[in-house]
DNA sequence: CTACTGACATACGCTTCGTATGCCAATTGA
DNA sequence: TCAATTGGCATACGAAGCGTATGTCAGTAG
């Protein structure tokens, strides 16, 4: 019964992972006592300050894991999409439909700001701003998308209507027609960037 | 020296609302001790728990100065337009300064809506929403912005872009070159809500 | 002038965080 | 195979911080 030492180091820190995501995603970062969901793991705090240093590290590592499971959905979809406009409006619309979740809302637009500072800033987050930035970069090659704009600053501003857009709807009283309103309004804002306004392209 | 009962109160109240401001605004609300900024105003705990309850009651007093303070400025600002339209632009242009300011930004944007939840539920606050709201239900009714569009909605996702403006500006090494990207961009979105895209009317 | 209300301070216990320390299993080298 | 050592993790301890219960005194009413 010789399992290795790193598969066991490994499974640690994911169990303290999942346990500190389902903690923060629920009941917030500020109330998540450290030792009641290390307990839950079948931990104490020691594991946690010996591998992530302190609380604020397991919350990095936490944005770290979500950041890259909304990449990896926001990819998927925008490499269905048959044009390059078409893709990047799939992964605005998908962007929202992840914000709607309220493990994402909670850690990743609340409490993960309020602890770490601004998104912008996190080095092992922000893949979705990237893969946004990307797209919209190559939206202006093909002309489809107005020539002189920053391609990051649009995706961030952009980003910031995407989870107001999220959070209106998931906290509405009738998510479905709030819903219909608010991706309304969304797609009238995009067409703000397009080079011949009033045309939808592909 | 008979000064009457209800000024003490209300000083005592303000006292403590500043001192609180004053914490929150620059080390935030999780690492300001009650102890400390209550203190600092020549009073104790006693005092803030008879008149906010708690801490968060304390947040709330200070949430609800500011934003009165912002909606002033904001019609201030707005009052002072030719048209409508400019109207409508002022009022974002000076959203986006204000929420430059350290204080805003931590109070409004980071620690606020971990603490108390999404802002749009904030009973007390949200007043330079609604005069967003209002301009832009004025200017459908001019035929300048696209009808068919939830004026609210679109105030928030405005606002929510706005924000991210702000820190864009903020965190920026160049804060200058960084505003002019950014405001450009962002005035690029807001043309996505013009009836007759392309043409600014005003 | 007396009784009472209420603004505010003081005192206490509980919870939580961070660090210092200790133990034991797994690896390494001969 | 057997020391020696590393390091993963638990336990123990001290320091804040928060919330509540209680006390005190000034202002007000009858």
């Amino acid at each position: 019964m010789h399992r290795p030492r790193k598969e066991m180091i490994a499974e640690t820190r994911a169990k303290l992972i999942a346990a500190a995501r389902q903690a923060f995603g629920t009941i917030g970062y500020a109330e998540a006592s450290m030792d009641d969901f290390t307990g839950s793991a079948g931990l104490t705090r020691g594991a946690l300050y010996h591998h992530f240093g302190d609380k604020k590290g397991l919350l990095q590592a936490v944005i770290a894991e979500i950041d890259a499971e909304m990449a990896a959905r926001v990819n998927e979809v925008a490499s269905r999409a048959p044009t390059r406009w078409q893709r990047f409006v799939d992964e605005c619309t998908t962007y929202i439909e992840m914000a709607l979740e309220p493990e994402i809302q909670r850690i990743m637009f609340r409490d993960g700001p309020a602890v770490l500072g601004d998104p912008a800033q996190w080095s092992n987050a922000n893949a979705c701003v990237a893969s946004m930035t990307d797209h919209l970069t190559g939206l202006q090659g093909d002309g489809v998308v107005v020539a002189g704009l920053d391609p990051e600053t649009a995706a961030r501003l952009i980003n910031g209507a995407s989870s107001q857009a999220a959070q209106r709807i998931a906290n509405s009283n009738d998510p479905e027609a709030t819903s219909k309103k608010v991706v309304a309004a969304f797609k009238q804002l995009l067409e703000g960037l397009l080079e011949k306004p009033g045309r939808q392209p592909g």
